[in-house]
RNA sequence: GGUCCUGUGGUGCAGUUUGGAGUGCACGCCGCCCUGUCAAGGCGGAGGCCGCGGGUUCAAAUCCCGUCAGGACCGCCA
């Protein structure tokens, strides 16, 4: 059907006779000559259709969008035509013939790459959609990334293998998809929320590197971040420790990274503590592409006349570089923030230049002692235009309000400040205490607890670290795994410090339980989003643009509708009967 | 479940603050002209439930209430 691709001919080509398929992208009809810019995957390449051959009457009629397939002698543009915004700018394909495969009706929005084109409109029209060359650019980064993690994953040994998308319900975690049972009326098969359970049981099985690219659901509201269905590496390791996962993962997520942005990834993931990550970026997903550290000044208030600070278990500030001149209103903005997030208040200073010092001006400044003032300046590195924030309150709170104003203030764009990987390590065991004065894990019941920390289980629990970790890049987790639990002891002593019973146990994660009574190997593992990646990979802040179908923020398709009611009929079938009718 | 933002010819916007005729810009579409353009150009034309419903008013795209759709976020996502 076609001998070249239209956006691969260059002038090496010359005096070679093509024939190219593709659409018609733009039409410029000059009463006399046309050209005809054909688009496909491969880009775009003038056509021109000169005055008097024979058989291409039928370039009149053409129109945007319609599918043409065209025959000529590739030839060198005439002097001072050449078009350097192109690839193929220096060729043109001077046709002999034109047959046309397919027409098109308007479509019902512009092809071209620079509008900006309303997102239900663009996904009730996806085929078009795609045809752009954002999508176009976005679905092969991802391809290129799915084909790099399989390729670095079966270097290192492991083996893919499909776990079941139809599983029973279990209940901890995120709500389920559930699908009912025809031969089984009253009874429901959950879609995956990941595969954690069966690759243990891989591991069990012998199988000591497995991994795969697994469909995950979770019916949880969505995100820029969050769709109902995502896809991960996901991978387990047996005879394994921590540092062997954050080895076999690091290689895959930078071969991904070396695919797709060349030059951009960096040699190694850094490693972070959580500890460290939330003091100095009061994150557990911090953005490393940009500095403005949480600093703290404990010492510097240490025995402050300052009431708001006065035994404050933690006080710390954030030195905003260049906002010293921001307007009482957007400072205002800020501590209204500030209070949004859980803080008592936010204390706000400009850097200003008097009589060559700087000099520290703010409403509550009468209330602070000249040491601390110097202190202030000084342990934040503050320079004259700058904007200086200082919160206090209990550590928690201290970091996360000041984090997330570092982020708000200090953040670059997606597509900017190239490729920061880093592994935080060493998360809590539990987080805080739920229903029942009882703690809740931070990651999963199987997590293995710190080996420094066992002694802390019972006598202080939440200040045990875990063996889990995440993986952050850019300010995204992208993932988190951990070493799992495979001595039956050590599981027993967590069952009952998170209060689940035999019965509990049984019902919840009887069948795994039973495997761990087989000689369990040693085991742990990790799972990464393959969407945040690829956004990021992508410069896209939504991985919306990075799915070929996906959903809207309600969780509908403009494109198929769903989802639908179904057929009375296949509710009877599945032995469902509607309890209410259904809005719409 | 909640907060905030958006909705105006096919597309992207302006108009909404301060109510006064569907007013404007760019693109697209249709017709005519045009032999070197490349987001071609020139001339002409068609195209509107101002998301939907209700209210206030002499008068509503504009103000108020409700609702639908979309987006960002909080909750949620072991």
């Amino acid at each position: 059907m076609r001998t070249h691709r239209p956006g691969e001919l260059r002038s090496g080509d010359d005096g070679t006779r093509v024939t190219v398929c593709g659409w018609v992208a733009h039409r410029r009809d000059h009463g006399g000559v046309v050209f005809l810019d054909l688009r496909d995957a491969t880009g775009l390449l003038q056509v021109v259709v000169d005055p008097g051959v024979a058989g291409l009457e039928d370039v009149r009629r053409v129109r945007s969008e319609w599918v043409l397939r065209v025959s000529g002698v590739v030839r060198p543009r005439p002097a001072g035509t050449v078009n350097d915004s192109m690839p193929t700018g220096e060729i043109e394909l001077g046709a002999d013939s034109l047959e046309v495969l397919s027409e098109s009706e308007p479509p019902p929005f512009p092809l071209d790459e620079r509008a900006d084109i309303d997102e239900v409109l663009r996904l009730r029209h996806r085929y078009l959609d795609l045809r752009r060359e954002p999508m176009q650019r976005n679905l092969r980064v991802r391809a290129a990334v799915n084909a790099a993690v399989r390729a670095a994953m079966d270097a290192q040994g492991f083996c893919e293998i499909e776990t079941p998308m139809l599983i029973a319900s279990t209940p901890e975690g995120a709500r389920d998809f559930v699908v009912p049972s025809r031969l089984h009326p009253g009874s429901f098969y959950a879609l995956p929320q990941s595969p954690q359970l069966f690759k243990q049981l891989l591991m069990v099985g012998g199988f000591d590197r497995y991994y795969q690219i697994a469909r995950c659901l979770r019916d949880e509201d969505l995100r820029a971040d969050r769709q109902f269905e995502f896809m991960q590496l996901d991978l387990e390791m047996s005879f394994a420790d921590q540092a062997d996962v954050l080895a076999a993962t690091s290689v895959a997520v930078l071969a991904a990274a070396e695919a797709v942005r060349p030059g951009d990834a960096p040699d190694a993931v850094a490693q972070i503590t959580w500890r460290e990550a939330m003091d100095r970026f009061g994150s557990d997903k911090p953005d490393l592409r940009f500095g403005m550290e949480l600093i703290d000044l404990g010492e510097v208030f240490a025995a402050t006349e300052f009431r708001a600070f006065q035994g404050a278990a933690c006080v710390k500030g954030l030195c905003v570089s260049g906002h010293g001149e921001s307007s009482r209103n957007v400072v205002d903005g800020l501590v209204e923030r500030a209070k949004q997030l859980g803080a008592a208040g936010l204390v706000w200073m400009r850097v200003r230049d008097v009589d060559g010092v700087a000099t520290l001006e703010s409403p509550v400044v009468k209330f602070l002692s000249e040491p601390e003032r110097l202190g202030i300046i000084d342990t934040l590195g503050a320079k004259v235009g700058d904007l200086v924030l200082l919160a206090s309150g209990s550590w928690a709170t201290t970091v996360s309000v000041l984090g997330q104003l570092r982020l708000d203030l200090g953040r670059p764009p997606v597509s900017e400040g190239g490729l920061h990987f880093v592994w935080v390590v060493d998360f809590p065991l539990f987080e805080g205490l739920g229903e029942g004065g009882r703690p809740s894990p931070a990651h999963h019941p199987f997590t293995m607890p710190h080996p420094d920390d066992f002694d802390l289980l019972d006598s202080d629990p939440l200040a045990v670290r875990s063996q889990a970790y995440d993986l952050v890049l850019n300010g995204w987790e992208l993932g988190s795994g951990s070493v799992r639990i495979h001595r039956r002891e050590v599981q027993q002593r967590i069952f009952a410090l998170l209060g689940i019973d035999e019965d509990d146990q049984q019902r919840k994660f009887g069948f795994l339980l039973d495997a761990f009574r087989f000689g369990p190997p040693p085991h742990a593992g990790f799972a990464f989003g393959i969407d945040r990646l690829v956004a990021i990979l992508a410069g896209e802040d939504n991985i919306r643009e990075v799915i070929a179908f996906p959903k809207t923020q309600s969780g509908t398709d403009p494109l198929t509708n769903a989802p639908t009611p179904i057929d009375p009929t296949q509710l009877r079938e599945l032995g469902l009967a509607m309890r209410a009718t259904p809005k719409s």
